[in-house]
DNA sequence: TGGGGATTT
């Protein structure tokens, strides 16, 4: 079971969160080397955006791209596709890896005149490392930088211009972008990429630009002027096409042939419970046993790789000498009599297609596994939490979330939960209807319980150090522990510890850190993770606007008077208290407090959390004191009555 | 004193 679980995990993609594995090290973008480096350096060197761009050498090699993008199996259906999107007003393609539809269908729609200077060409991906290396290559491939004709708009990182016409963007962005142009009209195409992932956002995109278009063929229907239709393409890599089209009432299917090059799959005849064992024996099987060719493997995660890479080194030198040597570049080729082993995380396996890669493909499971894994595939929608995704849908003026057109309806409890949730963080009134207060939370790209805190923080004086909080608790941990210096990263987290509990802890850190500057042995020292650190600073840098903009100033401080920042947090998170139990409280659930709390064992009377795991029994974590006449004060407030649903 | 799959705004 155990492996079968890991095994689901390596068919989604992720992003190299350390960047500890450069991707350099392990994608083979081109067969042609040189040609390759000389488009990184050219294509995507931020620097050379102030620098005098050299037009000559752009098209160079764009035009020495085009007999690649002749290769692609798409190319051949170039005049299919442009006529089936002229000709209808969604359709669907299916399209395997390696058919080269996310880099070249946004061309062929431009290349005809579907994109103009503020009605672009939108394209989007689950994942922002997608977005962004696509881009990079289409921008090549047109023959200009990033930013101009070709750009893409990320979290935290914008490069798109006025001269944008094809615009690659995550699918949050999109949504995000709803809200301030609900009918979509900065574009004439969107295209969902990726749509068998399944994604909430993409589920929900599904809706509102089927909505969109809709309200814009009404508009050009009454004549209005200033309206374009918009194309909607749906494109996904399974046989799921049937379903998309039903929901947008086309039956224009397109399919386009896959990989370049043939692949055989092998599975496993019996289930594997250790797949890095696994991958070991293959790994020396296919050495010792097959024809020449490089071996890439990918697995879940980067602990993963560095234990596989050291087990194959450890098992490579009890081989004759002459059957393994090892190699560190990817770029170089394996000299004759030995072989190649690529370790990779299975961000490559989606983000970018590895040319020439006619061979065996070797599935650590078997066929049944495989079946299972497939049918086990529930659209995210369906289980995750919705307040965040039902607020969205409420301040873009979906009333009725329960009749809103899904592709998959989530569970009636589900949607329930959210709206009462909702309620109880008065962002919806008793009729369910979008308070003012509701509308303001939705425009912070932040769970609603969050939002609400920053909210509540103008009252209560505390903004500044609501905004670290919030910037603290959206990266997984600031902490770093690495496996072999458990012990010591356990007790150097302690200098950090408040009594307060973990929310303060953090709260010290972050003053820590700040206060050296960011400084990168300091961290190390002090088992402090640089890289998400990073990510806070810039968190706290997008919400600062945000709310400066509706009134609220960053600048408002409590010092050290936590007792109100306290208080503050309990507003987003009055449902998440835990008094200690004497076994005769109206306390129903028993949980506990997660032992990597600085608050565990302290046996304080009332606690706040602001997350709850489900693991061998419940556990609180992020444990913050608070004092019970606090919570007695906002029960008998407006929260009374419904705390008892 | 426990457990760690991944995304995104």
């Amino acid at each position: 079971m155990a492996s079968l679980k890991k095994s689901q995990i390596s068919e989604k993609s992720k992003e190299s969160k350390q960047s500890k594995i450069p991707i350099k090290r392990t994608i083979d973008f081109d067969d042609n080397n040189t040609l390759h480096q000389k488009i990184e350096k050219l294509g995507s060197n931020k620097k050379l955006k102030h620098e005098k761009d050299d037009q000559t050498k752009l098209i160079q090699i764009a035009t020495n791209l085009k007999s690649f993008r002749k290769e692609l199996p798409i190319w051949k259906e170039r005049n299919l596709i442009i006529d089936s999107i002229r000709n209808n007003d969604t359709i669907v393609i299916i399209g395997e890896m390696g058919s080269g539809k996310s880099t070249q269908i946004p061309q062929f729609l431009m290349e005809i005149g579907m994109a103009s200077k503020g009605c672009c060409i939108a394209i989007t991906q689950p994942r922002r490392v997608a977005a962004m290396s696509l881009a990079k290559r289409v921008a090549q491939e047109v023959g200009t930088t990033i930013g101009h004709k070709v750009g893409y708009s990320v979290r935290f990182d914008d490069a798109t211009s006025r001269s944008t016409l094809i615009k690659y963007l995550t699918d949050g962005m999109l949504l995000r972008e709803l809200l301030m142009d609900p009918l979509l009209k900065n574009y004439s195409v969107v295209i969902l990429d990726e749509a068998h992932e399944r994604t909430v956002r993409t589920d929900i995109l599904f809706g509102m630009v089927k909505r969109a278009q809709a309200i814009r063929s009404k508009m050009i229907d009454d004549s209005q002027k200033g309206v374009s239709l918009l194309k909607i393409i749906i494109m996904s890599a399974t046989l799921d096409a049937k379903k998309f089209a039903n929901y947008f009432n086309t039956s224009t299917i397109l399919s386009i042939p896959g990989r370049q090059f043939p692949v055989t799959v092998h599975n496993t005849l019996e289930p594997q419970d250790d797949y890095l064992d696994a991958a070991l024996i293959t790994t020396f099987q296919i050495h010792t046993e097959q024809p020449p060719g490089d071996i890439l493997i990918f697995l879940p995660g980067q602990e993963d790789i560095e234990t596989l890479e050291k087990l194959i080194n450890d098992y490579g030198t009890t081989l004759p000498p002459d059957k393994l040597k090892q190699q560190t570049k990817v770029f170089d080729p394996a000299p004759p009599g030995s072989r190649k082993v690529i370790l990779a995380t299975n961000i490559a396996e989606t983000s970018i297609t590895i040319r020439g890669a006619a061979g065996f493909c070797y599935r650590l499971y078997t066929e049944e596994e495989f079946q299972k894994m497939e049918e086990d595939t529930v659209p995210e929608i369906k289980r995750c939490n919705l307040a965040s995704v039902i607020l969205l849908l409420k301040a873009l003026g979906i009333d009725n979330v329960l009749d809103f057109e899904y592709l998959d309806s989530p569970p009636r409890n589900s949607l329930t939960r959210a709206l009462e949730q909702l309620y109880l963080l008065k962002a919806l009134d008793n009729k369910g209807i979008i308070t003012d207060l509701g509308r303001r939370m939705a425009e912070f790209p932040l769970e609603p319980a969050f939002a609400r805190v920053l909210l509540a923080s103008k009252e209560l004086a505390c903004t500044r150090e609501a905004i670290s909080i919030i910037s603290l608790l959206s990266v997984d941990s600031i902490f770093f522990t690495p496996q072999d210096k458990r012990d010591q990263a356990t007790e150097t987290k302690k200098k950090f510890a408040s009594p307060l509990g973990d929310l303060i802890t953090l709260l010290n850190v972050l003053h820590g850190y700040q206060d050296q500057n960011g400084n990168a042995q300091w961290c190390r020292q002090n088992f402090i993770n640089k890289r998400n650190m990073k990510i806070v600073l810039d968190v706290q840098n997008q919400l600062i606007p945000l709310c400066n903009r509706i009134g609220i100033s960053n600048t408002v401080s409590c010092g050290i008077d936590y007792d109100r920042l306290i208080r503050c947090l309990l507003n987003g998170f009055i449902r998440n208290t835990a008094m200690l139990q004497p076994n005769n409280t109206y306390k129903t659930i028993c949980v506990s407090i997660h032992p990597s709390s600085v608050m565990c064992n302290k046996k304080v009377e009332a606690v706040m959390y602001t997350e709850l795991v489900l693991t061998s029994r419940p556990y609180m974590k992020y444990v913050t004191l608070v004092q019970t006449n606090w919570l007695q004060e906002m029960m008998s407030s407006s929260y009374s009555s419904n705390l008892e649903t």
